[in-house]
DNA sequence: GATAATCGATACGCTACGTATCGGATCGAA
DNA sequence: TTCGATCCGATACGTAGCGTATCGATTATC
């Protein structure tokens, strides 16, 4: 397991071993709302998301919701953090190389499907600057985490020199999908691939 | 030059050849108002620019700022294509190598400075998908022309093989920057001079 | 002078965020 | 059973920003 992406952290409330006093909340407006924020942030994006239409379409005060999200960055990056929280869908093999190139594909498809593709607008919500500081932390990082481990282990299979800057690595074939969506761009035939080969031969061992 | 990189698309006064009718306009305001558009961009990001405050700092109303520009949208990405429209610093060389290190340098330097929270707007922006479309055509895409045209000079000098996938090198190239950025991680020494040697290693002829 | 578009100033309607308060509901503990 | 604590929906409040409209005053051409 690369992180654990946590949930809300607005209230601490079952946090503790005994269960709090008063009134539970309602399980079912929690993941109502956590639906509702997901479905509009796909559809809207970031920005066109209101608290009040997330309210109306999970059937649930606006009160409700502040009571489990400090605030809208708040809900936001916890709906993508949950929304694309499988991110990692194939077993891991011995062939980090493989891995790496049906990573990629996969990160590429995530982003056109949306999840990732709000990351735009995170960026542009310098308002709050808890908004990308979250989606850093509980997204883009254990990805991008993620893309080092399997070069880590290349790097231990000798597939790659001891000396490659595996940081650079990682920006270089992530980079490659954000190049191409910023740009709107077509991908050409086995970009995945590709890139990977390319990372392979500039920072494989000298033949 | 690369293109016109056109100013505000608001308003169509002045296109023609006859002097339009009535009290034209002050032309330091127009320039007091890109420039501090500009200036706060850079200092506050896109969603802390306020019409307001741009409006103050420029020593104009707000309403001398809507007979410019159509609305926040306009401004900002205005005073973008017009801060960054000499992205052609260095004299084109006939080492396309050290050119592009040295382009992908400025063109992160750009990126740092306030670059990245229009893109996030815009991508993120589905409410005027022409905003994006044109912002593409403005500024990402001769950007990234030009790296090619870079890459294709290397190639006609055998630097890089016939067969070498020159799009995908831009998106590698170019995309490391957009990942670092997004993350938020530190750029690592050299990092362009090792991006670029990645590529020469990794599409270069066969040793 | 007449015309026309500009300027600064100001007010308006609208949307949205985040906070606060209310009575009623629901749990555990005394 | 009663009490305290918390949740729930509903509602209102204050703040902020956007975009529009209007006002008298200004500055140009015809």
């Amino acid at each position: 397991m690369t992180g654990t992406e946590a949930p809300a952290t607005h209230d601490a409330r079952g946090t503790g071993t005994g269960r709090p006093p008063g009134r539970p909340r309602d399980e079912r407006a929690s993941s109502a709302i956590a639906d509702a924020a997901r479905r509009q942030l796909d559809a809207l994006g970031y920005a066109n998301v209101s608290m009040e239409s997330v309210a109306t379409e999970a059937g649930v005060a606006r009160a409700t919701i502040y009571r489990r999200y400090r605030d809208k960055a708040d809900l936001i990056t916890a709906a993508i953090a949950a929304g694309s929280g499988a991110h990692r869908t194939h077993a891991p093999s011995l062939d980090p190389r493989a891995d790496l190139v049906a990573y990629l594909d996969a990160f590429d498809r995530r982003f056109a499907e949306g999840c990732l593709g709000v990351l735009g607008t995170l960026i542009g919500a310098r308002e709050d600057p808890g908004a990308l500081g979250l989606h850093r932390q509980r997204v883009v990082g254990p990805r991008l985490a993620y893309v080092r481990s399997l070069l880590e282990q290349a790097q231990r299979l000798g597939q790659l020199r001891d000396d490659a800057d595996l940081d650079l690595a990682v920006q270089m074939l992530a980079g490659s999908v954000f190049t191409r969506r910023v740009a709107g761009t077509a991908a050409g035939p086995a970009w995945a691939e590709r890139s990977v080969d390319t990372v392979w031969k500039g920072m494989g061992p000298d033949r």
